[in-house]
Order: C-alpha cells, then sequence, then structure tokens
DNA sequence: AAATATATACGAAATATTTCGTAATAAAAA
DNA sequence: TTTTTATTACGAAATATTTCGTATATATTT
C-alpha cells in the first residue's frame, strides 16, 4: 500500500499531466504546443508550471540536454482515482452509483461502450 | 434549452449549496452549523460566502426579517450535470465509459446498487 | 565572429478563493 | 433603560493559482 502524500494536481496541472501521460516524456516546447490548441498558452507559462509541478514532485526532468524533458512522476490512473474520489465527495456526497446513473443517464455513450460497461457489472456481480 | 450563463459554484461555495439542497431555506446560522460539522468554520467567513453567491445570484435571500433566510438559486440536477461534464472533460477528457468504469471499478458498491444501474443500462439500450 | 533564435531561471503581477476582524444595527434579556 | 446577544455589512488579509515579463545562457545561423 503506497501512501506518498496527495500530489492534488491542479486544473492546470492536470492539462499538462494528461499530454505527458498521452504522448509520454516530452519538452516544454512540445506540452505548451499541446496545451495551445485547445487555449492559447504563452510558453513561459507552461515552463513555469511544469517548473512549480517538479519541484512538487508531480513530473521528473532530464536536465542532462539544454532543452529538458519531462514526465509525469505520478500514475494515470492513481491519479484519476484520487480525483475522482474527490469529486464524487464534493459533488455526490460519496455516492459512486449516482454518479454513474448521472454520467450515463445524460450522455450519448454507445452501445458498445454500454456492453463494456456490462461486463465489468457482470465482474463485479461475480465477486460479490 | 435553458442557457443561464455558467454559474460554476467553487468548492466552498458547492457546501453551501449541498445543505440547501438537502434542507431547503435556510438561515446563515444553520449553513455554519450544517458546514461546521465536518470543517470548522466561523460565522462571518460562511456569511460572507453566502452574500457573495447572493451578488452571483447562485442564492435567493428573503431579508423581509432581521435573520435573513437563503436559499439555493440554481437546481441541484443542473448544477451536477454541469459539474460533471466538466470533470469529465477535465480528468477523463469526455468518456463517460471510462469514468463509470473507474467509478465502479475501484468502489464497493452493493449488489442492489449494482442491479440499479443495470436497469438503466437496459433502459438505454432500448432506446438506441 | 556577430546576429539571431531558443531555452531556462526567477520574480512578481494578476486572479481567484477563502477566511476573518471590526463596526454598525437590531433584538432580546436583565 | 441598560446590558447583553445575535445579525448583517464591509473591508481586507491570507492563500492558492495562473500568467507573463525580463534577464541570462546556450545553441544556431549568417
Amino acid at each position: 500500500m503506497k501512501h506518498t502524500q496527495i500530489p492534488k494536481p491542479t486544473e492546470s496541472e492536470l492539462e499538462i499531466l494528461q499530454v505527458l501521460w498521452d504522448h509520454g516524456a516530452s519538452t516544454v516546447r512540445f506540452v505548451n504546443e499541446q496545451i495551445s490548441e485547445k487555449k492559447e498558452t504563452g510558453y513561459t507559462t507552461t515552463l513555469k508550471l511544469m517548473q512549480i509541478m517538479h519541484v512538487k514532485e508531480l513530473l521528473t526532468r532530464d536536465d542532462s540536454t539544454r532543452t529538458h524533458v519531462f514526465d509525469a512522476a505520478i500514475s494515470e490512473g492513481e491519479t484519476k482515482q484520487k480525483l475522482l474520489d474527490k469529486f464524487l465527495d464534493a459533488t455526490f456526497r460519496g455516492s459512486a452509483t449516482q454518479l454513474v446513473m448521472q454520467a450515463l443517464g445524460n450522455s450519448k455513450t454507445s452501445k458498445a461502450e454500454l456492453n463494456q460497461i456490462r461486463e465489468l457489472l457482470d465482474q463485479l456481480e461475480g465477486g460479490k
């Protein structure tokens, strides 16, 4: 059981983590380009954030070359679970069921995806 | 299709809204007591927040008596849906399926609740 | 070599959010 | 009536988060 203190990334930090989780270790420039596709952002803004994240140990940094290469230091799964727990608590008083119902109720989830969820239900019920 | 500008309550504002959604129109004192059960909070802190929320039109206020009575001005369902959409986007890139899988995968959801979700799936698939 | 382009470091401004102290006022109690 | 208590108004401090300008250093191009 790992217990690595709450990394709790902020909104902006999460955007950066997403890029790194999706594309692997990257330069500031690359990350900034990705983020700028959705929301124009200054280069030094992204740089500063990534530097802060490095200090907070949310990112690793390879500074062996002039152009530093950063990577996520926290796992995608664990981090999302933590964020989900927090959101669940704050918004649905901890009821996963309520959240799931609301999420599926409104969304245009495909039949294939619904089946995927159904399989998970089977699996979960099997273990109970 | 209503389009009432993003109310986007903050973390603290949401706590207040939850109290009002659960208990209906209330005084600052009552809301503060409820919130203080989880997290000791000064009376004027809660008051100030509720005043701000009133200006933002997140709350209505009945000031016909000395002790003002506040109530939520935004609906629980719509608000939670909005927050969910935002969270979904930021954390799961909009994939409700991924979120649902993660939410159910980790949680200790009861058999009864799983069945409830299964029924929702049936209903959804029926309509596709 | 000089000029140009690209990178990081650093500080600090700009914003957003939360918290609380103090004053003024009204009500209730003594 | 005087004192005590409860309530709102207001401002501002304390924090947290985001954004960016400027300096400096390193690499690349001319």
